[in-house]
DNA sequence: GCAAAATCGTGCGTATACAAACAATTTCAG
DNA sequence: CTGAAATTGTTTGTATACGCACGATTTTGC
Protein backbone atom coordinates (compact mmCIF):
# COMPACT_ATOMS: atom_id res chain seq x y z
CA UNK A 1 0.00 0.00 0.00
CA UNK A 2 2.89 2.54 1.00
CA UNK A 3 5.46 3.47 -1.73
CA UNK A 4 8.52 1.57 -2.28
CA UNK A 5 6.52 -2.03 -3.05
CA UNK A 6 4.90 -0.54 -6.62
CA UNK A 7 7.33 -1.21 -9.28
CA UNK A 8 6.12 0.23 -12.04
CA UNK A 9 8.54 -1.71 -14.63
CA UNK A 10 6.44 -4.79 -13.31
CA UNK A 11 3.11 -3.55 -13.91
CA UNK A 12 1.53 -5.21 -16.75
CA UNK A 13 -0.40 -1.85 -17.99
CA UNK A 14 3.22 -0.14 -18.42
CA UNK A 15 4.36 -3.13 -20.07
CA UNK A 16 1.62 -3.11 -22.01
CA UNK A 17 2.51 0.37 -22.90
CA UNK A 18 5.67 -0.27 -23.48
CA UNK A 19 5.37 -2.86 -25.76
CA UNK A 20 2.74 -0.96 -28.06
CA UNK A 21 5.13 2.01 -28.59
CA UNK A 22 7.51 -0.72 -29.96
CA UNK A 23 5.25 -2.17 -32.07
CA UNK A 24 3.92 1.03 -33.51
CA UNK A 25 7.85 2.21 -34.17
CA UNK A 26 8.75 -1.30 -35.71
CA UNK A 27 5.40 -0.28 -38.05
CA UNK A 28 6.12 2.94 -38.51
CA UNK A 29 9.94 2.24 -39.89
CA UNK A 30 8.39 -0.24 -42.35
CA UNK A 31 5.21 1.40 -43.67
CA UNK A 32 6.98 4.71 -44.03
CA UNK A 33 7.11 4.47 -47.74
CA UNK A 34 3.04 3.52 -47.67
CA UNK A 35 2.09 6.41 -45.35
CA UNK A 36 -0.12 4.33 -43.66
CA UNK A 37 -0.88 3.92 -39.82
CA UNK A 38 -1.42 0.62 -38.00
CA UNK A 39 -4.94 1.33 -37.85
CA UNK A 40 -5.31 2.64 -41.05
CA UNK A 41 -4.11 -0.59 -42.13
CA UNK A 42 -5.88 -2.28 -39.74
CA UNK A 43 -9.25 -1.18 -41.47
CA UNK A 44 -7.83 -1.41 -45.28
CA UNK A 45 -7.27 -5.01 -44.23
CA UNK A 46 -10.57 -5.92 -42.74
CA UNK A 47 -12.78 -3.80 -45.64
CA UNK A 48 -10.58 -6.26 -48.00
CA UNK A 49 -11.91 -9.23 -45.93
CA UNK A 50 -15.26 -7.96 -45.97
CA UNK A 51 -16.06 -6.45 -49.68
CA UNK A 52 -18.38 -3.78 -48.44
CA UNK A 53 -18.88 -3.08 -45.04
CA UNK A 54 -20.42 -0.19 -42.80
CA UNK A 55 -18.30 2.37 -40.73
CA UNK A 56 -19.84 1.11 -37.32
CA UNK A 57 -19.07 -2.69 -38.01
CA UNK A 58 -15.90 -1.68 -39.28
CA UNK A 59 -15.25 -0.13 -36.03
CA UNK A 60 -16.16 -3.54 -34.05
CA UNK A 61 -14.07 -5.65 -36.37
CA UNK A 62 -10.94 -3.15 -35.59
CA UNK A 63 -11.49 -2.54 -32.23
CA UNK A 64 -12.13 1.44 -33.02
CA UNK A 65 -14.48 4.00 -31.19
CA UNK A 66 -16.61 5.19 -33.65
CA UNK A 67 -14.79 8.77 -33.41
CA UNK A 68 -11.73 7.48 -33.91
CA UNK A 69 -12.95 5.12 -36.41
CA UNK A 70 -14.72 8.27 -38.39
CA UNK A 71 -10.72 9.87 -38.48
CA UNK A 72 -9.22 7.22 -39.55
CA UNK A 73 -12.32 6.57 -42.86
CA UNK A 74 -11.91 9.97 -43.30
CA UNK A 75 -7.98 10.05 -44.11
CA UNK A 76 -8.06 6.84 -46.28
CA UNK A 77 -11.28 8.47 -48.22
CA UNK A 78 -9.64 11.87 -48.87
CA UNK A 79 -6.37 9.82 -49.62
CA UNK A 80 -8.74 8.10 -52.17
CA UNK A 81 -7.61 4.50 -50.52
CA UNK A 82 -11.07 3.62 -49.95
CA UNK A 83 -14.72 4.75 -51.01
CA UNK A 84 -18.28 4.81 -49.47
CA UNK A 85 -21.81 4.40 -51.06
CA UNK A 86 -25.03 5.58 -49.52
CA UNK A 87 -27.12 2.04 -48.15
CA UNK A 88 -30.01 1.86 -49.47
CA UNK A 89 -31.45 -0.61 -46.96
CA UNK A 90 -30.43 1.38 -43.98
CA UNK A 91 -30.22 5.14 -44.69
CA UNK A 92 -28.41 5.71 -41.47
CA UNK A 93 -25.32 3.65 -42.72
CA UNK A 94 -22.58 4.02 -45.44
CA UNK A 95 -20.75 1.37 -47.30
CA UNK A 96 -17.24 1.01 -47.74
CA UNK A 97 -14.95 -0.57 -50.15
CA UNK A 98 -11.42 -0.57 -51.28
CA UNK A 99 -10.81 1.70 -54.45
CA UNK A 100 -8.63 -0.15 -57.46
CA UNK A 101 -5.86 2.10 -55.55
CA UNK A 102 -6.53 0.63 -52.25
CA UNK A 103 -6.74 -2.78 -52.99
CA UNK A 104 -3.39 -2.36 -55.22
CA UNK A 105 -1.81 -0.47 -52.07
CA UNK A 106 -2.84 -2.97 -49.57
CA UNK A 107 -1.74 -5.75 -51.85
CA UNK A 108 1.44 -4.49 -52.10
CA UNK A 109 2.06 -3.94 -48.43
CA UNK A 110 0.82 -7.31 -46.87
CA UNK A 111 4.22 -8.72 -47.10
CA UNK A 112 5.42 -5.92 -44.65
CA UNK A 113 2.51 -6.47 -42.44
CA UNK A 114 3.89 -10.14 -41.65
CA UNK A 115 7.62 -8.54 -41.43
CA UNK A 116 6.39 -6.36 -38.65
CA UNK A 117 4.97 -9.11 -36.44
CA UNK A 118 8.15 -11.22 -37.27
CA UNK A 119 10.30 -8.02 -35.99
CA UNK A 120 8.71 -7.28 -33.06
CA UNK A 121 8.00 -11.22 -32.17
CA UNK A 122 12.09 -11.69 -33.18
CA UNK A 123 13.30 -11.77 -29.16
CA UNK A 124 11.45 -14.74 -28.60
CA UNK A 125 11.49 -18.62 -29.40
CA UNK A 126 8.77 -19.60 -31.84
CA UNK A 127 7.11 -21.83 -28.85
CA UNK A 128 7.09 -18.11 -26.53
CA UNK A 129 5.58 -16.37 -29.49
CA UNK A 130 2.61 -19.03 -29.71
CA UNK A 131 2.19 -18.41 -25.71
CA UNK A 132 2.65 -14.67 -25.82
CA UNK A 133 -0.40 -14.18 -28.37
CA UNK A 134 -2.44 -16.68 -26.59
CA UNK A 135 -2.16 -14.78 -23.07
CA UNK A 136 -2.97 -11.61 -24.59
CA UNK A 137 -5.92 -13.23 -26.43
CA UNK A 138 -6.70 -14.30 -22.97
CA UNK A 139 -6.44 -10.60 -21.29
CA UNK A 140 -8.34 -8.77 -23.95
CA UNK B 1 1.44 -11.55 -49.88
CA UNK B 2 -1.56 -11.98 -50.92
CA UNK B 3 -4.64 -11.61 -48.48
CA UNK B 4 -6.77 -14.30 -47.05
CA UNK B 5 -3.86 -15.02 -44.99
CA UNK B 6 -3.46 -12.03 -43.24
CA UNK B 7 -5.11 -12.35 -39.81
CA UNK B 8 -5.09 -8.92 -38.37
CA UNK B 9 -6.46 -10.88 -34.61
CA UNK B 10 -3.51 -13.03 -34.59
CA UNK B 11 -1.24 -9.94 -35.31
CA UNK B 12 0.99 -9.25 -32.12
CA UNK B 13 0.37 -5.32 -32.47
CA UNK B 14 -3.50 -5.92 -32.91
CA UNK B 15 -3.47 -7.56 -29.24
CA UNK B 16 -0.87 -5.45 -28.32
CA UNK B 17 -3.24 -2.42 -28.97
CA UNK B 18 -6.53 -4.54 -27.65
CA UNK B 19 -5.13 -5.44 -24.27
CA UNK B 20 -3.65 -1.77 -23.76
CA UNK B 21 -7.34 -0.77 -24.75
CA UNK B 22 -8.48 -2.89 -21.70
CA UNK B 23 -6.12 -2.06 -19.53
CA UNK B 24 -6.33 1.58 -19.88
CA UNK B 25 -10.36 0.84 -19.30
CA UNK B 26 -9.71 -1.09 -16.06
CA UNK B 27 -7.64 1.85 -14.65
CA UNK B 28 -9.86 4.76 -16.01
CA UNK B 29 -13.05 2.80 -13.82
CA UNK B 30 -10.83 2.40 -11.07
CA UNK B 31 -8.98 5.81 -10.93
CA UNK B 32 -11.95 7.61 -11.75
CA UNK B 33 -12.03 9.35 -8.24
CA UNK B 34 -8.59 10.52 -8.02
CA UNK B 35 -8.74 11.74 -11.95
CA UNK B 36 -5.29 10.20 -12.82
CA UNK B 37 -4.31 9.20 -16.35
CA UNK B 38 -2.44 5.80 -16.37
CA UNK B 39 0.55 8.16 -17.63
CA UNK B 40 -0.13 10.79 -14.96
CA UNK B 41 0.00 8.11 -12.12
CA UNK B 42 3.60 6.71 -13.59
CA UNK B 43 4.94 10.10 -12.84
CA UNK B 44 3.49 10.53 -9.51
CA UNK B 45 4.92 7.25 -8.46
CA UNK B 46 8.16 7.45 -10.52
CA UNK B 47 8.84 11.32 -8.90
CA UNK B 48 7.89 9.62 -5.40
CA UNK B 49 10.77 7.25 -6.00
CA UNK B 50 13.28 9.47 -7.22
CA UNK B 51 12.02 12.66 -4.60
CA UNK B 52 13.50 15.32 -7.08
CA UNK B 53 14.21 14.61 -10.80
CA UNK B 54 14.09 16.80 -14.28
CA UNK B 55 11.48 16.42 -17.03
CA UNK B 56 13.83 14.82 -19.65
CA UNK B 57 14.81 11.65 -16.64
CA UNK B 58 11.33 11.65 -15.54
CA UNK B 59 10.34 11.34 -19.55
CA UNK B 60 12.88 8.31 -19.51
CA UNK B 61 11.97 6.28 -16.33
CA UNK B 62 8.22 6.37 -17.75
CA UNK B 63 8.93 6.01 -21.30
CA UNK B 64 7.14 9.38 -22.38
CA UNK B 65 8.41 11.79 -25.35
CA UNK B 66 9.54 15.11 -24.19
CA UNK B 67 6.54 16.48 -25.68
CA UNK B 68 4.40 14.14 -23.65
CA UNK B 69 5.91 14.37 -20.46
CA UNK B 70 5.65 18.33 -20.93
CA UNK B 71 1.70 17.90 -21.20
CA UNK B 72 1.35 15.33 -18.33
CA UNK B 73 3.93 17.38 -16.57
CA UNK B 74 1.70 20.36 -17.31
CA UNK B 75 -1.40 19.14 -16.02
CA UNK B 76 0.16 17.64 -13.18
CA UNK B 77 1.33 20.98 -11.46
CA UNK B 78 -1.92 23.02 -12.47
CA UNK B 79 -3.64 20.65 -10.37
CA UNK B 80 -0.96 21.34 -7.88
CA UNK B 81 0.38 17.65 -7.24
CA UNK B 82 3.97 18.38 -8.29
CA UNK B 83 5.76 21.87 -8.10
CA UNK B 84 8.91 22.44 -10.19
CA UNK B 85 12.27 24.78 -9.04
CA UNK B 86 15.04 25.92 -11.27
CA UNK B 87 18.34 23.44 -11.32
CA UNK B 88 21.04 25.95 -10.02
CA UNK B 89 23.57 23.65 -11.47
CA UNK B 90 21.89 23.23 -15.23
CA UNK B 91 20.08 26.09 -16.03
CA UNK B 92 17.83 24.50 -19.15
CA UNK B 93 16.51 21.88 -16.15
CA UNK B 94 13.62 21.73 -13.81
CA UNK B 95 13.62 19.18 -11.13
CA UNK B 96 10.23 17.89 -9.62
CA UNK B 97 8.57 16.41 -6.80
CA UNK B 98 5.69 16.06 -5.21
CA UNK B 99 3.71 18.57 -3.27
CA UNK B 100 1.88 17.57 -0.24
CA UNK B 101 -1.12 17.20 -2.04
CA UNK B 102 0.51 15.35 -4.21
CA UNK B 103 1.59 12.68 -1.87
CA UNK B 104 -1.41 12.12 0.11
CA UNK B 105 -3.36 11.84 -3.47
CA UNK B 106 -0.49 9.07 -4.94
CA UNK B 107 -0.67 7.51 -0.70
CA UNK B 108 -4.32 7.20 -1.21
CA UNK B 109 -3.77 5.30 -5.08
CA UNK B 110 -1.23 2.87 -4.61
CA UNK B 111 -3.58 0.45 -3.49
CA UNK B 112 -5.48 0.87 -6.45
CA UNK B 113 -2.76 0.54 -8.93
CA UNK B 114 -2.60 -2.81 -7.61
CA UNK B 115 -6.11 -3.53 -7.59
CA UNK B 116 -5.75 -2.73 -11.58
CA UNK B 117 -2.72 -4.96 -12.04
CA UNK B 118 -4.85 -7.66 -10.51
CA UNK B 119 -7.98 -7.10 -12.12
CA UNK B 120 -6.12 -7.16 -15.82
CA UNK B 121 -4.36 -10.44 -14.83
CA UNK B 122 -7.49 -11.90 -12.96
CA UNK B 123 -7.91 -14.26 -16.47
CA UNK B 124 -4.27 -16.27 -16.03
CA UNK B 125 -2.70 -18.67 -13.40
CA UNK B 126 0.13 -17.43 -11.41
CA UNK B 127 2.05 -19.30 -13.76
CA UNK B 128 0.66 -17.55 -16.96
CA UNK B 129 0.80 -14.11 -15.25
CA UNK B 130 4.50 -14.40 -14.93
CA UNK B 131 5.06 -15.94 -17.75
CA UNK B 132 3.80 -12.96 -20.04
CA UNK B 133 5.18 -10.27 -17.53
CA UNK B 134 8.28 -12.28 -19.18
CA UNK B 135 7.62 -12.67 -22.14
CA UNK B 136 6.43 -8.50 -22.85
CA UNK B 137 9.90 -7.27 -21.49
CA UNK B 138 11.41 -9.90 -23.76
CA UNK B 139 9.85 -7.87 -26.54
CA UNK B 140 10.05 -3.90 -25.26
C1' DG C 1 40.03 27.62 -25.18
C1' DC C 2 36.74 27.05 -28.58
C1' DA C 3 34.01 25.17 -32.08
C1' DA C 4 31.12 21.04 -32.62
C1' DA C 5 28.08 17.95 -30.55
C1' DA C 6 24.83 16.67 -27.24
C1' DT C 7 21.15 17.71 -23.99
C1' DC C 8 16.98 20.12 -22.09
C1' DG C 9 12.78 21.92 -22.64
C1' DT C 10 9.24 24.02 -25.87
C1' DG C 11 6.02 24.49 -29.84
C1' DC C 12 3.57 22.77 -33.85
C1' DG C 13 1.32 19.26 -36.55
C1' DT C 14 -0.77 14.71 -37.10
C1' DA C 15 -3.01 10.60 -35.37
C1' DT C 16 -5.11 7.57 -32.16
C1' DA C 17 -8.52 6.91 -28.19
C1' DC C 18 -12.61 7.61 -25.71
C1' DA C 19 -16.46 10.14 -23.13
C1' DA C 20 -20.51 12.65 -23.81
C1' DA C 21 -24.13 14.66 -26.28
C1' DC C 22 -26.70 14.78 -30.42
C1' DA C 23 -29.84 13.99 -34.88
C1' DA C 24 -31.56 10.69 -37.95
C1' DT C 25 -33.21 6.32 -38.65
C1' DT C 26 -34.55 1.65 -37.70
C1' DT C 27 -36.21 -1.97 -34.66
C1' DC C 28 -38.88 -3.63 -30.99
C1' DA C 29 -42.66 -4.15 -27.47
C1' DG C 30 -47.06 -4.03 -26.09
C1' DC D 1 -49.71 0.59 -35.03
C1' DT D 2 -47.12 3.47 -32.25
C1' DG D 3 -44.16 5.11 -28.72
C1' DA D 4 -39.80 3.49 -26.59
C1' DA D 5 -35.42 1.68 -27.32
C1' DA D 6 -31.54 0.73 -30.01
C1' DT D 7 -28.38 1.71 -33.78
C1' DT D 8 -25.61 4.67 -36.95
C1' DG D 9 -22.87 8.29 -37.63
C1' DT D 10 -21.17 13.11 -36.19
C1' DT D 11 -19.20 16.62 -33.24
C1' DT D 12 -16.67 18.48 -29.32
C1' DG D 13 -13.36 18.15 -25.71
C1' DT D 14 -9.48 16.00 -23.24
C1' DA D 15 -5.32 13.19 -23.14
C1' DT D 16 -1.71 10.47 -24.83
C1' DA D 17 2.08 9.72 -28.45
C1' DC D 18 5.57 11.01 -31.53
C1' DG D 19 8.13 13.45 -35.45
C1' DC D 20 10.29 17.64 -36.40
C1' DA D 21 12.31 21.98 -35.69
C1' DC D 22 13.98 25.35 -32.54
C1' DG D 23 16.58 28.25 -28.87
C1' DA D 24 19.22 27.94 -24.76
C1' DT D 25 22.63 25.71 -22.36
C1' DT D 26 26.13 22.35 -21.25
C1' DT D 27 29.58 18.96 -22.50
C1' DT D 28 33.02 17.15 -25.45
C1' DG D 29 36.88 16.88 -28.88
C1' DC D 30 40.74 18.63 -30.62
Amino acid sequence: MSDGDYRLEEQIGFLLRRAQQRATAVFSARFAGYGLTPTQFAALAKIADEGEVSQNRLGRLTAMDPATMKGVIDRLSERGLIAGRADQEDRRRTQWRLTDPGAALLAAAYGDGFAVTAEILDPLSPRERATVLRLLAKIV
